[in-house]
DNA sequence: TAGATTGTTAATCGATTAACAATC
DNA sequence: TAGATTGTTAATCGATTAACAATC
């Protein structure tokens, strides 16, 4: 086709969601490599026996994210570090907040590595009067009375959900009214959102599930010996 | 077949990881149906509506746990969570090391709920002299030199790994030589074991990856608009 | 009985893997 | 150049969905 010089908009062709889950694993790991080993190149072949993938695998997904390699060399690894992060849009970080200061929520709040991902937890809110005022690794807790007028004067696009079941719906509406674009939630309900929120749902029991299942498989594989 | 008389082996069909991962929803909404409701009896319908599953996946699913319905009634709610339960192993927890009490170990250690899914956390561990001795949430963190013979002398079945990718294989390595059958890593490297040790990599960064290209797509065609 | 719901078999869809061409 | 590696197109595989029969 010839180029008519008008803009052209790029297809809308949908990304595999277990492509995007592979590639948080392929930066961090080209993370290390970088700053470790100081490597310039890298296949993927290497990339594939190192994070036990199928190497056709690690290409299709850099593909996607529109990594361009080099034949016999591979791929420039400062270069891909870059693309997959503009990619996922952790190049600039966005502003968030999280809900629930429990256990979970506290250990959220003051962990530093989520700026490497392009999340910027700015406070926390509860309800608890005890918590309320604290600091948690730099990080504020305020009143949860304050949430959609702070969401709203802030523009926070992210809010991390990590309430109580009872109140995760409760407090969900209280954020999508307030404007916010996107929920991660930790929550153990599934939340009912408008079609143009975006929903995460982090379920420590489905991984859990997964892995009581096969130690259940294997420990009876092993008395049928 | 005619039955023979003889032990029947149970075909060995693999189970899809997808339904190992939505068995954990369907056991927590249910539960919650029965305490809140004390509904006795549910539909796929219903289970589907309310988790926004398809119907017919969540009966699949239920298939493949080995639960039997009732055309017109669906299936008994107190039964169904019992199938679930012992087809997941959870119906007698299992004990469990955490290895790496920071911000993320902590609150695992300190979390309650684990119980509810047959896991048991009996103690933590760690290098830091000022969290040796401590207790959170009622266990006990001890010297991290006592892991290899307090997993072997107890029969540990699962090791959860909090620590710092740095350390993560070595300490891996530690449990798989003292006998541990499964590991749930949270670090964020692949840690490599033996093949018959269970490894089930849980990574925030992963759903953060889907969660941030979702909301950089969404942002981006409310600018196109 | 009629109809809702489960159970089962078949069709579709999408992700993974394989095969091969292109290229440095 | 030869060969390793990327890029691309096709085949396979497995999970999801659809269609329909069975049953309470």
């Amino acid at each position: 086709m010839a180029d008519t010089g008008a803009k052209m908009v790029e297809p809308i062709k949908a990304i595999p969601e277990p492509t995007l889950r592979r590639l948080p694993m392929y930066y961090q790991y080209l993370k290390r490599m970088h700053e470790e080993k100081k490597l310039k190149y890298i296949s993927c072949t290497q990339i594939g026996n190192d994070l036990r993938v199928q190497p056709i695998q690690v290409r299709k997904d850099l593909q996607v994210a529109n990594a361009v390699g080099k034949p016999k060399t591979g791929y420039d690894v400062e270069e891909l570090i870059g693309i997959i992060e503009s990619f996922l849009g952790w190049n600039n970080s966005t502003d968030a907040y999280l809900v629930g200061v429990g256990n979970l929520g506290a250990a959220l709040l003051g962990y530093e590595g989520f700026n490497e991902y392009g999340l910027n937890i700015v406070a926390g809110f509860d309800t608890n009067e005890q918590k309320i005022g604290k600091e948690i690794g730099g990080k504020k807790v305020l009143n949860i009375s304050k949430l959609a007028d702070m969401i709203n004067r802030m523009s926070i696009k992210i809010g991390i959900l990590t309430v109580p079941a009872s109140v995760a719906q409760e407090i969900a509406d209280v954020m999508v009214k307030a404007g916010i674009h996107a929920i991660w939630n930790f929550s153990h309900v599934k939340i009912v959102v408008p079609p143009d929120v975006i929903v995460q749902h982090e379920n420590l029991a489905s991984t859990l599930g997964v892995l009581s299942k096969k130690l259940a498989m294997a420990l009876k594989a092993k008395v049928a010996e």
